[in-house]
DNA sequence: CATAACTTGCACAGTGGTGTGCAAGTTATT
DNA sequence: AATAACTTGCACACCACTGTGCAAGTTATG
């Protein structure tokens, strides 16, 4: 078996066959989180027999879906924090809609599978910090008082992902999906719609930007970065130029 | 193989042992629901080759779970209804967390498995009747109007079963989760935080009674318009090896 | 172009599940 | 006590899936 070697660099192809089984694992463990190697390779364009010369195992493929979805949840989160823990959480809430494809694998992988364990620990530092803003707002009297601050982080999580799945369901667009996670998560947060609604219309860094082209079907290959983690060297640099207009998510 | 004749009724043991496996399956299948016949029988202390003697496959002891919890589902939310939208929404929560169990299996079950279509089909008079409460509350301007309908009954809907899922994460109490899920589906539906706990404060319908035991055996004094396959009445004690009848499987 | 890198198809072993037949046991019921 | 009802263990066929070895193909790349 030719499970690729590290030290030199890959064929051109190769790199893009692994990338392409990684999208197509993503695609298909979201409907169903043991979906056969077959039918990702083939959703890859590949032969079962080749996913083994990029995965060990079944379950490195899965971990690496997991680290690499964890990395873009966590970037996409990363710099999100408001003094007004309202403001804070819609933010969060329309983060997580910007990165929904991975955010809701990461779900399905949280609750079934070998790797629930694992998933649970790439998964802490956001909760750690929902966890924070929500403990935060309490104390300022902007949410509810009446949860406690770890069930009501939990709730909130919860009302996201309703969302993302209620939104890929009926095939909400994207514009509609970024409006009712905020809505969802300062509702569950203790707002009335109309107090949600103003906080949206008050805060420009909540308004919806138009930037990804998602919605319609996949285009063959996505423009969209699954970065390896070996970050080596450049070989390809078409993604370099990037309209980094704020919170703009590639 | 001896698929109990419907037309003699069954001997005493064996329609017992066919209540504790679905009992088990019940069990297991809210936490993997594609839990094996070899766990579910274990859970029923039976051996898997003995589910034969009550179900000819896999797929009938599911559809049976679908069914029991569908009518017991139906059965609870049967009578629920109130001028007001939002505390008929409120009494809906209630009662779905008086079935936590069924309602759960059922949720896990509509997702996964070859009986979502099935599954749907039970759970569409339930949604029929939710979505025309919230179609009501919106027109009657109790309800958010931000939101269309449907789509608010789907999140509605979502909210109330990620409620039940915490609670049954952190194991909260009987009465805990009766508020939580109440306060979650009003929350979704617009009312602010005070706004709900006013609605459940005013209707005495809302509050909550220590219930007898749920979860395990029949509810002694309901008047149980649910029909169970055999009407047999006395109280089955739960402790594992009670009823078997022969040796104890090592 | 030559070659190493990669993919493929096939065969095979292993695993874990379902569903069945049957003979031998155990137990409720009459 | 006799009998029919039920359970069990075992053996078996069957299926879908993972993981591997290998020989033969294809393709990127220097």
């Amino acid at each position: 078996m030719h499970t690729i070697d590290q030290t030199k660099p890959p064929r051109r192809d190769a790199a893009e066959n692994r990338i392409a089984i990684l999208e197509s694992a993503r695609l298909l463990l979201n409907r169903d989180p043991e979906a056969s190697l077959e039918a990702i390779a083939a959703g890859a364009g590949l032969s079962r027999r080749s996913i083994y010369g990029h995965f060990a195992t079944r379950d490195e493929l899965v971990t690496e879906i997991q680290t690499l979805g964890g990395q873009r949840v966590t970037a996409a989160l990363a710099h999100v924090d408001h003094v007004d823990s309202r403001v804070a959480i819609a933010l969060i809430g329309a983060r997580l809609w910007s990165e929904v494809e991975n955010v809701r694998v990461m779900a399905q992988l949280a609750v079934r599978g070998p790797q629930r364990a694992a998933m649970a620990d790439t998964l802490r530092p956001v909760r750690e910090k929902l966890r924070s803003i929500v403990e935060r707002g309490i104390a300022a009297r902007e949410l509810r008082t009446d949860v406690a601050p770890t069930t009501l982080a939990n709730l909130i999580e919860g009302a996201a992902l309703s969302v993302l799945d209620e939104a890929i369901r009926a095939d909400l667009s994207n514009e509609e999906g970024h409006r009712l996670v905020m809505l969802a998560t300062l509702a569950t947060a203790g707002l009335s719609w109309h107090e949600a609604s103003a906080v949206i219309v008050h805060h420009p860094e909540l308004q919806f930007v138009e930037a990804p082209a998602r919605g319609e079907t996949e285009p063959p290959r996505a423009p969209a970065p699954l970065q390896s983690p070996d970050a080596s060297h450049e070989t390809r640099d078409r993604t370099a130029a990037s309209t980094r207009t704020s919170g703009a998510p590639s």
